[in-house]
RNA sequence: GGGUCGUUGCCCGAGUGGUUAAUGGGGGCGGACUGUAAAUCCGCUGGCUACGCCUACGUUGGUUCGAAUCCAACACGGCCCA
Protein backbone atom coordinates (compact mmCIF):
# COMPACT_ATOMS: atom_id res chain seq x y z
CA UNK A 1 0.00 0.00 0.00
CA UNK A 2 2.53 2.88 -1.28
CA UNK A 3 1.86 6.68 -1.31
CA UNK A 4 -1.17 7.06 1.10
CA UNK A 5 -1.60 10.50 1.00
CA UNK A 6 -1.95 12.03 4.51
CA UNK A 7 -5.75 12.76 4.06
CA UNK A 8 -6.39 9.70 4.06
CA UNK A 9 -3.79 7.79 6.68
CA UNK A 10 -6.12 7.25 8.88
CA UNK A 11 -8.67 5.67 7.22
CA UNK A 12 -5.46 3.15 5.40
CA UNK A 13 -4.17 2.47 8.63
CA UNK A 14 -3.56 -1.27 10.11
CA UNK A 15 -5.22 -2.44 6.60
CA UNK A 16 -4.23 -5.06 5.52
CA UNK A 17 -5.84 -5.25 2.07
CA UNK A 18 -8.11 -3.20 0.56
CA UNK A 19 -10.20 -4.79 -2.89
CA UNK A 20 -10.04 -3.86 -6.00
CA UNK A 21 -6.78 -2.27 -5.82
CA UNK A 22 -5.54 -0.57 -8.70
CA UNK A 23 -4.32 2.92 -7.02
CA UNK A 24 -3.11 3.82 -10.58
CA UNK A 25 -6.26 3.99 -11.57
CA UNK A 26 -8.59 6.95 -11.85
CA UNK A 27 -11.63 4.94 -11.72
CA UNK A 28 -14.12 5.23 -8.74
CA UNK A 29 -14.60 1.71 -9.35
CA UNK A 30 -11.63 0.05 -9.10
CA UNK A 31 -9.65 2.33 -6.89
CA UNK A 32 -10.89 3.24 -3.48
CA UNK A 33 -8.36 6.31 -3.07
CA UNK A 34 -9.84 7.50 -6.65
CA UNK A 35 -13.46 7.28 -5.03
CA UNK A 36 -12.70 8.68 -1.89
CA UNK A 37 -11.46 11.46 -4.06
CA UNK A 38 -14.28 12.14 -5.99
CA UNK A 39 -17.27 11.12 -4.47
CA UNK A 40 -19.84 14.02 -4.07
CA UNK A 41 -21.55 12.26 -0.72
CA UNK A 42 -20.86 10.27 2.02
CA UNK A 43 -20.08 6.58 1.50
CA UNK A 44 -21.63 3.76 3.17
CA UNK A 45 -19.63 1.79 4.98
CA UNK A 46 -20.62 -1.71 6.07
CA UNK A 47 -18.97 -3.92 9.16
CA UNK A 48 -21.38 -6.53 10.32
CA UNK A 49 -21.63 -8.20 13.46
CA UNK A 50 -23.35 -11.19 14.35
CA UNK A 51 -24.50 -11.42 17.96
CA UNK A 52 -23.39 -14.95 18.79
CA UNK A 53 -22.21 -13.85 22.36
CA UNK A 54 -22.79 -11.38 24.94
CA UNK A 55 -19.23 -9.93 24.84
CA UNK A 56 -17.74 -8.55 22.31
CA UNK A 57 -13.09 -8.07 22.55
CA UNK A 58 -10.92 -5.95 21.34
CA UNK A 59 -10.21 -7.70 18.31
CA UNK A 60 -14.14 -7.05 17.27
CA UNK A 61 -12.98 -3.83 18.07
CA UNK A 62 -10.47 -2.81 15.29
CA UNK A 63 -13.19 -2.77 12.12
CA UNK A 64 -15.37 -0.79 14.56
CA UNK A 65 -12.17 1.55 15.25
CA UNK A 66 -12.27 1.36 10.91
CA UNK A 67 -15.54 2.68 10.86
CA UNK A 68 -14.88 5.89 13.03
CA UNK A 69 -12.24 6.48 11.24
CA UNK A 70 -14.51 6.75 8.13
CA UNK A 71 -16.82 8.64 10.38
CA UNK A 72 -14.43 11.07 10.69
CA UNK A 73 -13.61 11.60 7.42
CA UNK A 74 -17.45 12.00 6.60
CA UNK A 75 -18.84 8.80 5.65
CA UNK A 76 -21.71 7.04 7.37
CA UNK A 77 -20.95 3.92 9.53
CA UNK A 78 -23.21 1.28 9.04
CA UNK A 79 -23.08 -1.30 11.89
CA UNK A 80 -25.03 -4.64 10.96
CA UNK A 81 -26.47 -6.43 13.61
CA UNK A 82 -26.74 -9.75 12.03
CA UNK A 83 -29.45 -11.02 14.21
CA UNK A 84 -30.75 -13.33 11.50
CA UNK A 85 -27.29 -14.61 10.48
CA UNK A 86 -26.16 -15.08 14.00
CA UNK A 87 -28.60 -18.34 14.09
CA UNK A 88 -26.92 -19.74 11.39
CA UNK A 89 -23.52 -18.88 12.46
CA UNK A 90 -20.61 -18.64 10.00
CA UNK A 91 -18.57 -21.18 8.81
CA UNK A 92 -15.76 -18.92 8.90
CA UNK A 93 -12.68 -20.38 10.21
CA UNK A 94 -15.11 -23.30 12.21
CA UNK A 95 -13.67 -26.50 11.71
CA UNK A 96 -16.97 -27.65 12.74
CA UNK A 97 -21.08 -26.50 12.98
CA UNK A 98 -21.60 -23.98 15.29
CA UNK A 99 -24.91 -24.36 17.37
CA UNK A 100 -27.73 -22.29 16.68
CA UNK A 101 -29.13 -19.54 18.42
CA UNK A 102 -32.33 -19.03 20.01
CA UNK A 103 -34.55 -15.84 18.96
CA UNK A 104 -34.32 -14.78 22.76
CA UNK A 105 -30.39 -15.12 22.91
CA UNK A 106 -29.62 -13.32 19.99
CA UNK A 107 -32.05 -10.51 20.56
CA UNK A 108 -30.36 -10.07 24.04
CA UNK A 109 -26.54 -9.90 22.84
CA UNK A 110 -27.80 -7.52 20.09
CA UNK A 111 -28.44 -5.13 23.05
CA UNK A 112 -25.24 -5.30 24.49
CA UNK A 113 -23.09 -5.27 21.59
CA UNK A 114 -24.54 -1.37 20.84
CA UNK A 115 -23.72 -0.45 24.48
CA UNK A 116 -20.14 -2.01 24.23
CA UNK A 117 -19.27 -0.10 20.63
CA UNK A 118 -20.55 3.67 22.03
CA UNK A 119 -17.10 4.13 23.24
CA UNK A 120 -15.70 4.11 19.85
CA UNK A 121 -18.20 5.06 17.39
CA UNK A 122 -19.40 8.55 16.69
CA UNK A 123 -23.10 8.32 18.03
CA UNK A 124 -23.97 11.75 18.11
CA UNK A 125 -22.85 13.85 14.63
CA UNK A 126 -26.32 13.43 12.19
CA UNK A 127 -26.08 11.56 9.53
CA UNK A 128 -22.75 9.39 10.46
CA UNK A 129 -24.28 6.52 12.05
CA UNK A 130 -26.83 3.66 11.01
CA UNK A 131 -27.64 0.54 12.62
CA UNK A 132 -29.65 -1.96 11.07
CA UNK A 133 -30.64 -5.28 11.62
CA UNK A 134 -30.59 -7.89 9.40
CA UNK A 135 -33.71 -9.47 9.99
CA UNK A 136 -35.36 -6.72 8.57
CA UNK A 137 -35.14 -8.46 4.64
CA UNK A 138 -33.94 -11.46 5.49
CA UNK A 139 -36.99 -12.87 7.49
CA UNK A 140 -39.00 -11.58 4.99
CA UNK A 141 -36.99 -13.15 1.69
CA UNK A 142 -39.45 -16.30 0.01
CA UNK A 143 -38.22 -18.70 -1.77
CA UNK A 144 -38.63 -17.40 -4.91
CA UNK A 145 -35.97 -15.07 -3.81
CA UNK A 146 -33.56 -17.77 -1.96
CA UNK A 147 -33.26 -19.47 -5.14
CA UNK A 148 -32.05 -16.29 -7.06
CA UNK A 149 -29.02 -16.13 -4.81
CA UNK A 150 -28.46 -19.71 -4.77
CA UNK A 151 -28.32 -19.76 -8.17
CA UNK A 152 -25.52 -17.04 -8.55
CA UNK A 153 -23.06 -19.28 -7.16
CA UNK A 154 -21.85 -23.21 -8.07
CA UNK A 155 -21.00 -25.35 -5.87
CA UNK A 156 -17.28 -25.57 -7.17
CA UNK A 157 -17.38 -21.47 -6.12
CA UNK A 158 -18.11 -21.95 -2.92
CA UNK A 159 -16.00 -24.60 -2.54
CA UNK A 160 -13.13 -22.14 -3.29
CA UNK A 161 -13.72 -20.47 -0.04
CA UNK A 162 -10.73 -22.18 2.13
CA UNK A 163 -13.00 -23.36 5.16
CA UNK A 164 -15.26 -25.46 3.03
CA UNK A 165 -12.85 -26.95 0.89
CA UNK A 166 -10.83 -28.09 4.24
CA UNK A 167 -13.76 -29.53 6.14
CA UNK A 168 -15.07 -31.28 2.80
CA UNK A 169 -11.84 -32.92 2.39
CA UNK A 170 -11.00 -34.10 5.68
CA UNK A 171 -14.31 -35.60 5.34
CA UNK A 172 -15.90 -32.95 8.29
CA UNK A 173 -19.78 -32.32 7.38
CA UNK A 174 -20.70 -29.13 5.15
CA UNK A 175 -23.88 -28.15 5.66
CA UNK A 176 -25.87 -26.65 2.76
CA UNK A 177 -27.45 -24.15 5.13
CA UNK A 178 -24.01 -22.99 5.53
CA UNK A 179 -23.91 -22.08 1.97
CA UNK A 180 -26.24 -19.47 2.29
CA UNK A 181 -24.37 -17.46 5.03
CA UNK A 182 -22.32 -16.14 2.56
CA UNK A 183 -25.12 -15.29 0.04
CA UNK A 184 -27.23 -13.32 2.90
CA UNK A 185 -23.96 -11.61 3.99
CA UNK A 186 -23.46 -9.98 0.81
CA UNK A 187 -27.50 -9.93 0.49
CA UNK A 188 -26.98 -7.44 3.78
CA UNK A 189 -24.75 -5.57 1.10
CA UNK A 190 -27.54 -5.56 -1.63
CA UNK A 191 -29.94 -4.16 0.99
CA UNK A 192 -27.57 -1.54 2.52
CA UNK A 193 -26.39 -0.12 -0.58
CA UNK A 194 -22.60 -0.67 0.56
CA UNK A 195 -19.75 1.11 -0.72
CA UNK A 196 -17.16 -0.58 1.12
CA UNK A 197 -17.69 -3.33 3.58
CA UNK A 198 -14.63 -3.70 6.46
CA UNK A 199 -14.02 -7.22 7.58
CA UNK A 200 -11.03 -9.13 9.34
CA UNK A 201 -9.09 -11.16 7.04
CA UNK A 202 -11.12 -13.99 6.94
CA UNK A 203 -13.93 -12.40 5.94
CA UNK A 204 -12.85 -11.82 2.29
CA UNK A 205 -14.35 -14.58 0.43
CA UNK A 206 -18.01 -12.93 1.84
CA UNK A 207 -16.95 -9.82 0.87
CA UNK A 208 -16.50 -11.01 -2.49
CA UNK A 209 -19.45 -12.70 -2.64
CA UNK A 210 -21.30 -9.15 -1.89
CA UNK A 211 -19.31 -7.47 -4.71
CA UNK A 212 -20.76 -10.31 -6.70
CA UNK A 213 -24.83 -10.12 -5.27
CA UNK A 214 -24.51 -6.37 -5.85
CA UNK A 215 -23.39 -6.55 -9.73
CA UNK A 216 -26.29 -9.13 -10.07
CA UNK A 217 -28.96 -6.83 -8.63
CA UNK A 218 -27.29 -3.85 -10.59
CA UNK A 219 -25.34 -1.65 -7.90
CA UNK A 220 -21.92 -0.67 -8.29
CA UNK A 221 -20.19 -3.23 -6.44
CA UNK A 222 -18.85 -2.40 -3.08
CA UNK A 223 -15.08 -2.25 -2.02
CA UNK A 224 -13.76 -4.45 0.65
CA UNK A 225 -11.05 -3.21 3.10
CA UNK A 226 -10.03 -6.16 5.34
CA UNK A 227 -8.08 -5.64 8.63
CA UNK A 228 -5.72 -8.17 10.18
CA UNK A 229 -7.44 -10.56 12.94
CA UNK A 230 -5.51 -9.47 16.25
CA UNK A 231 -3.49 -11.86 18.35
CA UNK A 232 -4.82 -13.22 21.56
CA UNK A 233 -2.60 -11.38 24.71
CA UNK A 234 -1.15 -14.69 25.26
CA UNK A 235 0.44 -13.99 21.53
CA UNK A 236 0.10 -17.20 19.40
CA UNK A 237 -3.19 -17.23 18.48
CA UNK A 238 -6.19 -14.92 17.42
CA UNK A 239 -7.61 -13.31 19.88
CA UNK A 240 -11.38 -15.29 20.80
CA UNK A 241 -13.61 -15.51 23.89
CA UNK A 242 -13.52 -19.33 23.42
CA UNK A 243 -9.38 -19.57 23.68
CA UNK A 244 -9.36 -17.36 26.82
CA UNK A 245 -7.26 -14.93 25.76
CA UNK A 246 -9.04 -12.00 25.23
CA UNK A 247 -9.72 -8.08 26.49
CA UNK A 248 -13.31 -7.55 26.96
CA UNK A 249 -14.56 -4.33 26.06
CA UNK A 250 -16.59 -4.31 28.64
CA UNK A 251 -13.77 -5.02 31.37
CA UNK A 252 -13.09 -2.82 34.09
CA UNK A 253 -10.23 -0.12 33.90
CA UNK A 254 -7.64 -2.33 35.79
CA UNK A 255 -8.92 -5.95 34.12
CA UNK A 256 -8.00 -4.34 31.02
CA UNK A 257 -5.16 -1.98 32.10
CA UNK A 258 -3.44 -5.44 33.59
CA UNK A 259 -3.89 -7.65 30.63
CA UNK A 260 -2.81 -4.94 28.43
CA UNK A 261 0.35 -4.24 30.37
CA UNK A 262 1.61 -7.98 29.93
CA UNK A 263 1.38 -8.20 26.16
CA UNK A 264 3.91 -9.71 24.66
CA UNK A 265 6.56 -7.83 23.46
CA UNK A 266 6.31 -9.51 19.74
CA UNK A 267 2.66 -7.51 19.58
CA UNK A 268 3.23 -4.41 21.17
CA UNK A 269 3.89 -2.43 17.44
CA UNK A 270 0.83 -4.62 16.15
CA UNK A 271 -1.41 -3.67 19.05
CA UNK A 272 -0.58 0.26 18.73
CA UNK A 273 -1.19 0.11 15.19
CA UNK A 274 -4.74 -1.58 15.07
CA UNK A 275 -5.82 -0.08 18.65
CA UNK A 276 -4.36 3.27 19.02
CA UNK A 277 -3.68 6.52 16.49
CA UNK A 278 0.19 6.36 18.10
CA UNK A 279 2.60 6.94 15.25
CA UNK A 280 4.45 3.98 15.73
CA UNK A 281 7.86 6.25 15.17
CA UNK A 282 7.20 7.75 18.49
CA UNK A 283 6.87 4.33 20.49
CA UNK A 284 9.46 3.84 23.21
CA UNK A 285 12.52 1.60 22.46
CA UNK A 286 12.09 0.01 26.05
CA UNK A 287 9.13 -2.26 25.64
CA UNK A 288 8.20 -2.25 29.18
CA UNK A 289 7.40 1.24 28.77
CA UNK A 290 5.58 0.56 25.67
CA UNK A 291 3.02 -1.93 26.83
CA UNK A 292 2.38 0.61 29.90
CA UNK A 293 1.92 3.16 27.36
CA UNK A 294 -0.32 0.87 25.23
CA UNK A 295 -2.16 -0.30 28.50
CA UNK A 296 -2.98 3.75 29.27
CA UNK A 297 -4.09 4.46 25.43
CA UNK A 298 -6.36 1.69 25.26
CA UNK A 299 -7.87 1.74 28.73
CA UNK A 300 -8.40 5.26 28.44
CA UNK A 301 -10.42 4.71 24.91
CA UNK A 302 -13.06 2.81 26.81
CA UNK A 303 -12.71 4.30 30.60
CA UNK A 304 -11.62 7.73 29.91
CA UNK A 305 -7.48 9.04 30.25
CA UNK A 306 -8.28 9.68 34.54
CA UNK A 307 -9.89 6.00 35.11
CA UNK A 308 -6.68 4.72 33.43
CA UNK A 309 -4.50 6.45 35.23
CA UNK A 310 -5.74 5.42 38.46
CA UNK A 311 -5.71 1.89 36.75
CA UNK A 312 -1.56 2.19 35.92
CA UNK A 313 -1.57 3.51 39.71
CA UNK A 314 -4.16 0.83 41.53
CA UNK A 315 -1.51 -1.95 39.71
CA UNK A 316 1.49 -0.73 40.86
CA UNK A 317 0.24 -0.68 44.02
CA UNK A 318 -1.35 -4.10 43.91
CA UNK A 319 1.64 -5.48 42.08
CA UNK A 320 4.44 -4.01 44.37
CA UNK A 321 2.25 -5.21 48.26
CA UNK A 322 1.16 -1.74 49.12
CA UNK A 323 -2.41 -4.01 48.21
CA UNK A 324 -4.72 -1.74 49.83
CA UNK A 325 -3.38 1.28 48.14
CA UNK A 326 -5.33 0.38 45.14
CA UNK A 327 -8.95 2.51 44.73
CA UNK A 328 -10.58 1.27 41.76
CA UNK A 329 -10.55 -2.29 41.68
CA UNK A 330 -13.71 -4.06 40.91
CA UNK A 331 -16.24 -4.82 44.17
CA UNK A 332 -17.13 -7.84 45.22
CA UNK A 333 -20.28 -7.43 47.93
CA UNK A 334 -19.62 -10.35 49.88
CA UNK A 335 -23.46 -10.17 50.28
CA UNK A 336 -24.03 -13.12 47.96
CA UNK A 337 -21.61 -15.29 50.28
CA UNK A 338 -23.08 -17.61 53.28
CA UNK A 339 -21.01 -17.29 56.34
CA UNK A 340 -19.24 -19.08 57.95
CA UNK A 341 -17.14 -18.97 54.63
CA UNK A 342 -14.01 -20.63 54.35
CA UNK A 343 -11.43 -18.81 51.83
CA UNK A 344 -12.12 -21.32 48.97
CA UNK A 345 -15.50 -21.24 48.71
CA UNK A 346 -15.45 -17.28 49.24
CA UNK A 347 -13.31 -17.32 46.50
CA UNK A 348 -15.37 -19.35 44.23
CA UNK A 349 -18.01 -17.31 44.54
CA UNK A 350 -16.42 -14.08 42.84
CA UNK A 351 -15.57 -13.55 39.47
CA UNK A 352 -11.99 -14.29 39.82
CA UNK A 353 -12.49 -18.20 39.91
CA UNK A 354 -14.76 -20.10 38.01
CA UNK A 355 -15.56 -22.59 40.65
CA UNK A 356 -15.02 -23.44 44.53
CA UNK A 357 -13.00 -26.22 43.23
CA UNK A 358 -11.18 -24.05 41.40
CA UNK A 359 -10.70 -21.48 43.64
CA UNK A 360 -8.99 -24.58 45.98
CA UNK A 361 -6.61 -25.27 43.38
CA UNK A 362 -5.35 -21.70 42.82
CA UNK A 363 -5.15 -21.68 46.34
CA UNK A 364 -3.15 -24.67 46.45
CA UNK A 365 -0.79 -23.53 43.64
CA UNK A 366 0.32 -20.34 45.60
CA UNK A 367 -1.75 -18.10 43.38
CA UNK A 368 -4.01 -16.56 45.71
CA UNK A 369 -3.34 -13.38 47.91
CA UNK A 370 -5.80 -11.41 50.48
CA UNK A 371 -4.39 -7.91 51.04
CA UNK A 372 -0.52 -8.13 49.76
CA UNK A 373 -0.84 -11.88 52.18
CA UNK A 374 -0.35 -15.00 50.59
CA UNK A 375 -3.19 -17.54 51.34
CA UNK A 376 -1.79 -21.00 51.72
CA UNK A 377 -4.81 -23.09 53.38
CA UNK A 378 -8.08 -23.21 51.45
CA UNK A 379 -9.61 -24.08 54.65
CA UNK A 380 -9.50 -20.70 56.66
CA UNK A 381 -12.84 -19.96 58.02
CA UNK A 382 -14.24 -16.22 58.70
CA UNK A 383 -17.20 -16.43 61.11
CA UNK A 384 -19.00 -13.10 59.78
CA UNK A 385 -18.21 -10.70 56.51
CA UNK A 386 -16.98 -8.37 59.18
CA UNK A 387 -13.10 -8.83 58.96
CA UNK A 388 -12.72 -9.30 55.17
CA UNK A 389 -14.90 -5.88 54.27
CA UNK A 390 -12.38 -3.63 52.45
CA UNK A 391 -10.25 -6.35 51.72
CA UNK A 392 -8.70 -7.08 48.11
CA UNK A 393 -8.56 -10.82 47.07
CA UNK A 394 -6.57 -11.25 44.08
CA UNK A 395 -5.72 -14.93 42.01
CA UNK A 396 -2.31 -13.94 39.63
CA UNK A 397 -0.96 -10.99 38.88
CA UNK A 398 -3.79 -9.68 37.32
CA UNK A 399 -7.08 -10.38 38.40
CA UNK A 400 -8.45 -8.23 42.03
CA UNK A 401 -11.51 -7.99 43.65
CA UNK A 402 -12.22 -5.50 46.44
CA UNK A 403 -14.54 -7.38 49.23
CA UNK A 404 -17.20 -4.92 50.35
CA UNK A 405 -20.44 -5.58 52.46
C1' G B 1 -32.84 -46.39 1.13
C1' G B 2 -28.62 -50.33 1.72
C1' G B 3 -23.58 -51.51 3.45
C1' U B 4 -19.68 -50.07 6.51
C1' C B 5 -16.93 -47.26 10.02
C1' G B 6 -17.31 -43.69 13.63
C1' U B 7 -19.33 -40.33 18.05
C1' U B 8 -14.43 -39.46 24.51
C1' G B 9 -13.17 -33.76 28.77
C1' C B 10 -12.10 -26.29 25.82
C1' C B 11 -9.77 -28.63 21.07
C1' C B 12 -7.13 -32.83 18.94
C1' G B 13 -6.63 -37.66 20.37
C1' A B 14 -5.44 -42.60 23.51
C1' G B 15 -8.13 -46.14 25.98
C1' U B 16 -11.91 -52.11 24.08
C1' G B 17 -15.00 -55.19 31.20
C1' G B 18 -12.12 -53.82 37.34
C1' U B 19 -6.27 -48.30 41.22
C1' U B 20 -10.28 -44.82 34.95
C1' A B 21 -12.13 -38.25 36.87
C1' A B 22 -10.17 -41.33 32.37
C1' U B 23 -2.64 -41.75 28.80
C1' G B 24 -0.62 -37.94 25.51
C1' G B 25 -0.49 -33.26 22.82
C1' G B 26 -2.50 -28.27 22.04
C1' G B 27 -4.74 -24.27 24.39
C1' G B 28 -5.61 -21.98 29.17
C1' C B 29 -4.44 -20.90 34.37
C1' G B 30 -0.78 -20.58 38.29
C1' G B 31 4.39 -20.70 40.37
C1' A B 32 9.89 -19.85 39.63
C1' C B 33 13.05 -16.88 36.59
C1' U B 34 12.54 -11.94 34.04
C1' G B 35 11.27 -6.39 32.39
C1' U B 36 4.42 -8.01 35.37
C1' A B 37 7.52 -9.82 28.25
C1' A B 38 9.83 -13.95 25.50
C1' A B 39 12.47 -18.50 26.18
C1' U B 40 13.07 -22.26 29.95
C1' C B 41 11.65 -25.25 34.23
C1' C B 42 7.64 -26.85 37.57
C1' G B 43 2.41 -27.45 39.09
C1' C B 44 -2.80 -27.30 37.85
C1' U B 45 -6.67 -27.78 34.04
C1' G B 46 -15.28 -31.99 36.18
C1' G B 47 -18.59 -30.25 40.42
C1' C B 48 -19.72 -29.76 45.61
C1' U B 49 -18.20 -24.78 52.04
C1' A B 50 -15.26 -31.38 50.37
C1' C B 51 -10.26 -35.99 54.22
C1' G B 52 -16.04 -37.69 51.71
C1' C B 53 -19.94 -37.33 48.14
C1' C B 54 -21.87 -36.45 43.17
C1' U B 55 -21.79 -36.14 37.82
C1' A B 56 -19.10 -37.51 33.33
C1' C B 57 -16.84 -40.92 27.68
C1' G B 58 -23.68 -39.21 21.53
C1' U B 59 -29.03 -40.79 23.73
C1' U B 60 -32.05 -44.57 26.03
C1' G B 61 -32.39 -49.28 27.80
C1' G B 62 -29.93 -54.22 28.72
C1' U B 63 -25.99 -58.01 30.23
C1' U B 64 -22.62 -58.07 34.60
C1' C B 65 -20.63 -58.09 41.41
C1' G B 66 -18.58 -54.22 38.13
C1' A B 67 -18.77 -50.93 31.60
C1' A B 68 -16.14 -45.32 28.28
C1' U B 69 -15.13 -50.46 27.19
C1' C B 70 -20.08 -56.15 25.75
C1' C B 71 -25.49 -56.20 23.56
C1' A B 72 -29.96 -53.58 21.50
C1' A B 73 -32.61 -49.54 19.74
C1' C B 74 -32.37 -44.53 18.50
C1' A B 75 -29.83 -39.88 17.02
C1' C B 76 -25.91 -37.63 14.42
C1' G B 77 -21.67 -37.86 11.06
C1' G B 78 -17.77 -39.96 7.27
C1' C B 79 -17.03 -43.23 3.22
C1' C B 80 -19.00 -46.70 -0.53
C1' C B 81 -23.43 -48.39 -3.23
C1' A B 82 -28.44 -46.91 -5.02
Amino acid sequence: MSAIPKEFEGIYRGVSEVFPHQPESEDPNESLLARLRQTDRPLRIKFGIDPTGSEIHLGHSIPVRKLRAFQDAGHTAVLLIGDFTARIGDPTGKSEVRKQLTEADVKANAETYIEQVRPILDFDTPGRLEIRYNSEWLSELDLGKILELLGTMTVGQMLAKEGFAKRYEQGNPVYLHEFLYPLMQGFDSVTLKADVELGGTDQKFNVAVGRDLQRHFGLTPQFGMMMPLLLGTAGSQKMSKSLGNYVGLQEDPLSMYSKLEKVPDALISEYFELLTKRSLESLPDNPREAQKQLALDVTGQFHGEAAAQQAQKDAINLVQGGSGQAEAVPEFSLAAVNFPAKVFYLLGATPLCSSSSDARRQIKGGAVKLDGEKVNDPTIEFATPDELVGKVIQVGKKKFVRLVA
